[in-house]
DNA sequence: CAAGAGTAGAAAGTAACACTTTCCAAGTTG
DNA sequence: CAACTTGGAAAGTGTTACTTTCTACTCTTG
């Protein structure tokens, strides 16, 4: 397959193929000369993949470089998953690193209440402590009495996650399925709690004021 | 309070500040002459709610200053929720407009099947759709029966979510604290979610291997 | 009362990002 | 052999969230 079917499989226009090609996010193709060079289904596939990262997961060029290396080479090292959520940028930190240590203390503190064994190198706590900070800091601060019931919640959700990837053997694919698993369920998940928020509010609303 | 001193107070330039008025996030100050005005306390917290929703959030200046404006008018026709969910960007939502009637007719009976009641003109079923057609064209397919335990954990934090804003009187300031929660818990739930996910997969690592 | 600092407001400049466009020389196809 | 396609490099583009610069004031201080 050359360029241009590609480009024609994938609804990528060649320009923005020749640039996934020089960032380093889709591999080149078998180069069958100066000017020619044969491309196959995976790259079809990879091209999907990238889009999905960046288009709707809202990753960076440089963060779906480092996430889609991390689904290329899964073991080196680390387990799947550590090097995937070391790639995935967090949610939402940009900026200050001021590592406020009331906020530090309560991560640790809730951590140590649910039991969560967490490596020392994640970034997740102190993404957590900054995001607790401001809301602290807006005047809507959350004591770990109320991130606890969260937190259960989001071990069912994470029980399901696994779930979903426990029936993948193949591991070149897993690292691949739990990047996507991983990142695109984020905007489900943020989007049915807005549903059932909905839903909730209309339930009250009928219930206080029956008729 | 002049400009200077909002600057200094809220830690940010005042040429960010004069920016954030000229786009009408931040009100201007009572004017006392032609090169003077006077600012209020009420600036110092409307700047760090700005930086909470652009930084923090993520949100685009004109996304913020859509949200801004649902909460300063909170009373206008819609209840504060649903003003809210129309003003914030919905999470990954970006380019194809294409309602695949798959996946808009799944995410009509998930909502069924929950006995979620949601407005018509609301975007987010559209966009679930969306981004479960990218899920499925991946190669991760996720069905209503996958969806619906998200769904009831959904729910779960729904409530949490209420709950929290239950205890406010103040009709204007619920609709600014609503915003805060519903946007910058966001990050938070993902971020518990990730944690979790390692947490279990440690568990599971050591039950399967033990010792 | 003059000099210097601070201010509002407008306009122009900037850095990063994700592309797109243009160009070229080399190869392929009709 | 003429027209088209390709790989590869370089330059250009549109958007965003600011920052910088400028001007014309005005207030304060010595």
């Amino acid at each position: 397959m050359k360029i241009s079917e590609l480009s024609r499989r994938s609804e990528t226009p060649v320009g923005r193929i020749k640039y996934y090609l020089r960032e380093g996010l889709l591999p080149p193709g078998r180069s069958m000369g100066v000017t020619i060079a044969e491309y196959g289904d995976e790259h079809v596939r990879r091209l999907r993949l990238i889009r999905a990262l960046t288009a709707r997961g809202g990753l960076s060029i440089a963060a779906a470089r480092d996430v889609l290396a991390a689904v290329d080479h899964p073991e080196e090292a680390r387990p799947t998953l550590g090097v995937l959520h070391h790639a995935l940028p967090i949610p939402a930190e940009s900026g200050d690193p001021d590592a406020d240590p009331e906020q530090v203390q309560q991560v640790k503190a809730l951590l140590e209440a649910l039991e969560w064994e967490i490596s020392d190198d994640s970034p997740h706590p102190r993404a957590l402590a900054a995001s607790l900070r401001e809301l602290k800091r807006l005047g809507v601060p959350y004591g770990n009495e109320d991130l606890v019931p969260y937190a259960r919640l989001a071990a069912s959700v994470a029980r399901l996650d696994l779930e979903k990837l426990d029936g993948i053997d193949a591991p070149e694919q897993l690292a691949e399925r739990a990047a996507v698993v991983i990142l695109l369920l984020e905007p489900v998940l943020a989007l049915l709690r807005r549903l059932a928020q909905e839903a909730e509010l209309r339930q009250r609303r009928t219930q206080a004021r029956p008729n």
